[in-house]
DNA sequence: GTAAAAGTGGACTAAAATAGTCCTATATTC
DNA sequence: GAATATAGGACTATTTTAGTCCACTTTTAC
């Protein structure tokens, strides 16, 4: 249903709340601010660090807190990082031959879909997700057709 | 990853195949030209059959033809015909309070994103798709921004 | 130097979604 | 009425996703 993981909507929230402080917090912390599981949490910010999205503190005072380039990362490259290769097809991410590819009607279609729904993501930032009323803004005067009458 | 499901595809591959027809094709020759087992062919055209995006004929000569507003069904339509409600989010899907609403920093920034790949989406017809020349250039028309740089 | 409180790595299980097959019934043509 | 289609839907298998848990390491404070 080109819906993003559960996981990756648990993880933004993450980063939102840590955006919203400057100092350490913890995974429990986070949970409780969030409401998200302990567990589920601490393998997300684990994920977050690997990917370099978040700063990480071990021991007693240690925590996470976000990286200073995170609030930048346009919210296609955030998907990217979280959820892997972002295509909307098996075919649309790689340039290779398809196993079906001799009898495939619709060639590389797909990929030219993928990079347009790519390009829209890549117009919005992990900032912007937390501050609704800028991207708001931005649609208003970025989308292009009509959405009604459907 | 924001990837439509195999069966989706399929489908695609099915319907621009009726679509180069002009004469109504059995499941079975469907199958044989787009290399897609029988019986799942079968099951998509049943599918496709009851959202009347096809015609169908039983018995002797029977089979199916593209229902002739088909071709001109955006891919948003189309992917919300096949795979139903086309939200990015669980949350972006309906205006109701979520469980954690009340916790949540993200807002209605999902459900703004997600309006915006919509309409990307709405702009592509299915006979777009099939001649992806068109696409081609109404993408190099329309993406506003760059791609490069990742 | 040891106890407490944090993160790290990764295995593991459970649940849900997706894919794929098959069977029985109905319709149409000859 | 035999042959060849579609129609409906049950059913199973597979894959993906979600979620938990445990053993280990790091850091701080006393």
């Amino acid at each position: 249903m080109l819906r993003i993981k559960k996981m990756t909507d648990y993880a933004v929230l993450i980063l939102a709340n840590l955006a919203l402080h400057q100092s350490y917090l913890t995974a429990k912390e986070i949970s409780l601010s969030t409401h998200i599981a302990l567990p589920t949490v601490q393998k997300l910010l684990k994920k977050l660090n690997r990917k370099g999205l978040v700063v990480s503190k071990q021991g007693v005072l240690g925590g996470y807190s976000l990286h200073s380039d995170t609030k930048k990362i346009s919210v296609a490259l955030l998907l990217n990082a979280l959820e892997g290769n972002l295509s909307i097809t098996e075919c649309a991410s790689h340039t290779d031959k398809c196993s079906v590819q001799d009898f495939c009607q619709i060639g590389n279609a797909w990929q030219l879909i993928n990079q347009k729904v790519f390009a829209s993501l890549d117009d919005i930032t992990l900032m912007d997700l937390i501050k609704p009323t800028k991207i708001e803004q931005f649609l208003s005067t970025n989308i292009p057709i009509n959405t009604t009458n459907h």
